[in-house]
Order: structure tokens, then C-alpha cells, then sequence
DNA sequence: TATTTACACTTGCAAAATGCAAGTAAAGTT
DNA sequence: AACTTTACTTGCATTTTGCAAGTGTAAATA
């Protein structure tokens, strides 16, 4: 009985993989854009991520601490996901890949229409918007 | 005969994915710091790529025209990979993930070091770091 | 109160991607 | 001419993904 050794447990030291896949990055742009989501919200994205496979995301995501669950206000049945500090910190990584990709693809107008306010002011922009998602 | 769909041919908006996975991310970390690479110097990285992988994401990057393969100067059987222009306007994404990835995880001397100087004046280093690597 | 419905998942299985080891072909070295 | 270096390719076992269907609990509805 070999041990199998798994490739993705070594992290690349840019450490941009600790937050994961293409669906993890899903997650987190939803909550930077909607603030909480619960888990029927994730699957309406209109990318369409798997069920198993957003269940298995948002575990990574807690355990790596960059998103939290709480209970939801309105029914025991739901549950809220939120970004933690750590997720929240990731938001200036988010603007630079936007304005990295306005450049290079076609992006919906409501994202274009945002980036004009980054690009007036990055700093300011950064910082209300982390405001936002930290209350 | 069921058409089979892939998931992954569906970019997430925020269009991060473009530039793929751990591997890919390797690639372009490697790319940054050196300028420029053979196959044997990713295949030295010590994340450990697997060659065929290495391959795929090669041709992968190129396709998405974020990096470029070059003639070797030394000698014809060595090929020289370097980021395009596509490719080195990721700089700012991926100095914001080193910032990122410095508060929240432990990482190497050297690049800390490189971390004092971006946050002395992030976009002169910028400017400068692209400056070099378009040569 | 009984019974649907909503919500957050879990499970089983086929298909695809990954990791490893070995192999190939062209170029360079001794 | 034989050996090595370089950039890959190939075969195959293991792992991950995607899809569809199912489960359990809370809320809404009849």
C-alpha cells in the first residue's frame, strides 16, 4: 500500500492558489460583489458550478479561513456566506485581474462601468469598498 | 452519443481563470522573476510540475497569448519562453497577490526584500519591473 | 395539523484531468 | 560514432469533476 502523494498540496509560493480553482474564484467574487450569498445564490451564478463541487469549495474556503458561514436573519433553513478579513484582503487582487481583463477581453457594462470609478481614484475606491464588505 | 460538456470552457466572469491553474500561475511566477526560461528551468521549479502537464499548460498559455516561445540564442535545441505584453500586464495582479500572501502566510527572504520596494512606491516598481521585462 | 416546498447539502457513477515513469527525436558534445 | 542534453510524447493508474438523483431539516401552504 503506496502513499499517494497529491501535486496541488505543494502551494506555489506566489500562494495565489491557496484561495483554489476557477469555482472558488467563483465564490469570492460573488461575495465581493453581493456581500452574502447563501448557497442557492452560488448556483444560480450563471456559470453554473456542480453542487457537490460548491460544497466542496466552500469547505476549502472556510478551512482556509478566507470565507465564513453564518446563520441567516430570516430562517433557520439558510445559511449566509460571508468573507472574512482575510477574503476581504483579496479585493485589491480582484481590481487589478479586472482591469487586467477590460483590457484584454470584452466585460459586462456593469463591471466597465465600475472600473471607470476605480480608475479615477484606485485607493479610494479599495478602501469604500472594503469598508462596505467589512460591516 | 451524448455531446459531453466541459465546465471549464465556462470563464468565470472576473476572466482569472483565463491564465488557468497552480500550474499556469507557476509558469508566469517563473517568467517574472527570470524574464525568461527554457523547458527544463520550469521543470526545475521546486513545486514539482510533471512534464506532461508542463506541456499542456505551455501550449495552453501560449494559445491564450500570454506567453511567447523564442529560438535560443545558445542553441538550437533549447527554446526560450517570455511573457507577452498580455502576459506582463499581470504584473500588478501578481504583486498584489504577493502583498496579500505576505500578511497572511510565511514567505521566502528574497521576496520580501522585493515586497519593501513595492510598498515604498508600488507603481514606480511596477513601471520599472515591466520595463525590464518587456526587453 | 398534514403536506408540500425550500434549502443545504450528500451520494453514486461515468468521464475527464492529473501524476508518474518510460520513451522518442533532434541537436550538441566528446 | 557514441553519448548526452533538451523538449517534449505516450501509456496507464489514480484522482477529480460533472451530472443526476437522493436526504434531512425548516418553513410555507392547504
Amino acid at each position: 500500500m503506496s502513499v499517494t502523494k497529491k501535486r496541488s498540496d505543494c502551494p506555489v509560493s506566489c500562494s495565489l492558489d491557496v484561495w483554489g480553482d476557477k469555482w472558488s474564484l467563483l465564490i469570492i467574487r460573488d461575495l465581493m460583489t453581493a456581500k452574502a450569498c447563501t448557497y442557492g445564490d452560488f448556483l444560480k451564478a450563471p456559470e453554473g458550478i456542480a453542487t457537490n463541487i460548491l460544497a466542496a469549495r466552500l469547505q476549502a474556503l472556510e478551512e482556509n479561513k478566507i470565507i465564513k458561514k453564518l446563520p441567516h436573519p430570516d430562517s433557520k433553513a439558510k445559511v449566509l456566506y460571508k468573507l472574512t478579513q482575510k477574503g476581504i484582503d483579496l479585493l485589491p487582487v480582484m481590481v487589478e485581474v479586472n482591469l487586467w481583463a477590460e483590457k484584454y477581453f470584452s466585460i459586462p457594462e456593469d463591471r466597465k462601468a465600475l472600473l471607470k470609478e476605480v480608475k479615477k481614484d484606485k485607493a479610494g475606491f479599495i478602501k469604500a469598498m472594503m469598508k462596505e464588505l467589512e460591516s
